[in-house]
DNA sequence: CTGAAAGCGCTAACAG
DNA sequence: CTGTTAGCGCTTTCAG
């Protein structure tokens, strides 16, 4: 019993339609007119395609024509909406440009992510985009070296001549901070994400710069956390929380980071804001209908991935990286209701 | 100035090496006990291939072998935490079979659905998981038909011979349409997400079914909405409400359709649970930090992904489709805060 | 123990 | 207007 899987091939076509396989890859391909082959000729390829089923086989193409057309993707997680939806921007934007996506998940393992790079580049993707643990670099560099358009987003290396996209860390921490200064808050515990990486040390380095400004250092104990993780910042919370009972505001690093806070601030029986305020990076859906409305820093997600995507394709087009190879992407304060004055004690 | 992309081929590592391209691909790919390839030329073909950082090319690999070790995913919407669940467990277990995953995203459109997959064939993939927009099916049978293992997750089709992986909606409806009915209910309207797939019309027969039991029938107007989104949502509570100010209880058919109806309630100045009960399909994440802890049917999407697969993999292995053909996953009722009695009035 | 040669399915000179 | 031919990079008989 032959498998019924009898994927037609070109040549099969040309024989039906009693040509040559190079006038039926012509016919097929839109080529007729530059070709000068006869309108009758042309449709009967055609006709013969459609009845045969014929697909023509991307495999061959692509070793041929020595272009894949696809475009590789690694994040760490993919069930992180912060990821999927880079993922999904990056692909519908693939999707238009005639590319298919090859997708990965690292799930937060630089070693993984290594193997994994390796074999998108193995399978011939013409441009990665590629969300990086983000302690890592070199097998980045390495690949973009070797001449594959490779664009880094959101954990991104200083100084690199790597093409980056991320948000601007730096001032939305600083927009945060100066909110809880000019509320009272002197004693704020950062709940931080995975340290080393960019966006957590740009964001620490935010909140030094504004306790700088107005004289006060930060307080290196009131940091705590490894993770951009809800176990991390319920750990990490919990800590600070109960080790300085005089901190009266949290800033948290990411939206789980937060809500791990969130589970740890209730089991302890303080509210926010009466007792504590609360203020974190990431945008939550939906935080209006929260018990508190969070206080957040909203980053523009979809943004970062369509420039993720439109800096690839634009170095696949050019042939070259862009001049620019750090893009920041603003970010937006969104004032809620998790953040209170300092009562007066 | 040459391109400095010198993917270096089989070739040239078996001429660095002196030996054929025969024995370099021998000696690759762990051939060389079976072939007796000395352990010398062995190990200097290896050293050559390191020293020229050789990477097979997966392409002309796969159009020798006739195995691209691909799985295509297709989703409406990656940006849907349910879908990159899916999505997510797909992949992760593709790469642990040594598979590499090619996401597509239909964006909600039955037609760039038919072109994504067809693309996807194009690109000979192994298997396909696709969570279809489901109100049609033809070009999934056909797919399937033609022997690419495939297999239809969530907007099932009722009888069909696809291998079809979905929740348990009917059960999980019954249970949530109990526990209202149980606290008194009587008016229930229904906030459906897109009407004809079957999740939606099960979940009716689900209200139905109850319904009957107690000697009631469905009120066929207390049924809105036409997706699965928040604005359907928003919209349909709104105009129930509005029309039947004696509804007491909602049941939403998504996490979206559920927030789009409390943006509604708010507007409408009820409140839950007191002036209304709501509950949804659909876990909604950190619950329990909403204002109002909502009460779901929540499904287990990791399941569902690790579900669909297995069943490709194994699809696959054997070479043709399981006996079972739908597979079933079980919800969970989780009761929370918005669900309460009706009051006597 | 190793090499020569064929061929996966397709496209593109080149030659009529 | 169309066909012949070579070759993309790899694996695998078959023949030493």
């Amino acid at each position: 019993m032959p498998k019924p899987r009898a994927n037609s091939t070109l040549s099969d076509v040309a024989k039906a339609a009693g040509v040559s396989t190079s006038t039926a890859s012509r016919a097929l391909n839109g080529l007729a007119s530059k070709y000068r082959i006869s309108e009758s000729t042309a449709k009967l390829v055609k006709e013969s395609a459609q009845r045969l089923g014929f697909r023509p086989s991307q495999v061959a193409r692509s070793l041929r024509l020595q272009r894949t057309g696809l475009v590789g993707i690694v994040v760490p997680d993919l069930s992180n909406p912060f990821f999927s939806a880079i993922a999904r921007a990056v692909t519908v934007s693939a999707e238009a440009e005639g590319f298919s996506a090859l997708l990965a998940d690292s799930d937060g393992s630089v070693e993984k992510e290594r193997e994994l790079i390796d074999q998108l580049v193995s399978r011939n993707v013409e441009s990665l985009v590629v969300c990086p643990v983000g302690l890592e670099f070199d097998h980045l560099e390495q690949v973009a070296e070797q001449g594959v358009p490779l664009v880094n987003v959101d954990r991104c290396k200083a100084e690199s001549s790597m093409v980056q996209v991320t948000s601007d860390h730096l001032t939305g921490t600083r927009q945060a901070i100066e909110l809880l200064v000019e509320y009272g808050h002197r004693r704020i515990g950062v709940l931080q994400g995975l340290p080393g990486t960019l966006p957590c040390d740009l964001r620490i380095q935010g909140v030094r710069e504004v306790l700088d400004e107005i004289g006060l250092s930060l307080d290196e104990s009131l940091i705590a956390g490894d993770q951009f993780s809800e176990e991390s910042g319920y750990r990490s919370a919990r800590q600070l929380l109960s080790k300085y009972p005089d901190i009266t505001a949290l800033f948290a690093m990411s939206k789980p980071n937060a809500f791990g806070a969130i589970r740890a601030i209730c089991e302890l029986g303080l509210r926010i804001p009466d007792d504590l305020s609360l203020v974190t990076f990431d945008d939550v859906e939906f935080a209006e209908f929260m018990r508190v409305p969070l206080t957040t820093i909203a980053q523009d997600v979809p943004e970062l991935g369509r420039r993720a995507a439109s800096l690839v394709t634009e170095q696949v087009r050019l042939g070259k990286p862009p001049l620019q190879t750090m893009h920041k992407v603003p970010v937006t304060l969104m004032s809620r209701a998790s953040v209170g004055k300092v009562s007066p004690s």
